[in-house]
DNA sequence: ATAATAATTGCGAAATAAATAAACTACGAA
DNA sequence: TTCGTAGTTTATTTATTTCGCAATTATTAT
């Protein structure tokens, strides 16, 4: 692998990091974590206002993060590549670990 | 897990994701992985600037994504976690996978 | 064709993140 | 105690994200 496609990859794994540093977005993968789901049955779920929803799922869609279906008036989405759900899991355990080490120090530093 | 935890957790894994969401720091990241490195190696490896590199490093350090210890003159950071190196190298996966499905579709999401 | 529902898009405002340069702190040696 | 090296902090500017609202598109039913 060359410097630029190095450069590259790290550029596009950046990408992928943003789409899915948003609580929102989170959530989002987390009820699609389910199985599909529309764009009505998440806005119900979430209750956000269906524009800014339909905005994080643009997001999560450029990045291929999920994928899309339509099905009449409904566009149904799902999770494109259940690696990503393992990412999320691996680090929910590393928050969970931090979380045990101690809650308080965690908190400040949110800040 | 009640309702305020699981939205203090998203709150949580968003901030993590946004630690990991630049180049530069997931470079910094790359670096780590080899073993514990000073702020100078590190500066010298990626030619920044060190106050940039010292404000990225201050990210990483306040998620506790790395971890520092001061030795004379130089202070040394490693990562905090191993499970972060495994999140990373699984995202590159991910990557690796949509290149292979189609390049350019890849780049023009980017942009 | 028109209406109704589901979803996306465009735009402006407010909040956040990033890069730079300058000032500052910490440690060790002369 | 002051000088040099390593590293951090602060202030400022610029770029990016996020959200709400209005307008628009796509599909189905009447």
């Amino acid at each position: 692998m060359n410097k630029n496609m190095e450069e590259e990859m790290f550029q596009m794994h950046a990408e992928v990091c943003k789409s899915m540093a948003n609580p929102t977005r989170l959530k989002i993968m987390n009820l699609l974590r389910e199985g599909e789901k529309s764009v009505e049955e998440l806005r119900k779920r979430l209750e956000l206002p269906k524009a800014n929803l339909s905005q994080h799922l643009s997001i999560l869609r450029q990045r291929r993060i999920v994928s899309t279906r339509r099905a009449g008036l409904n566009i149904y989405y799902k999770v494109a590549n259940p690696k990503m759900i393992k990412a999320c899991d691996i680090l929910r355990e590393v928050l969970l670990e931090q979380l045990q080490e101690g809650e308080e120090l965690v908190r400040s530093a949110a800040k």
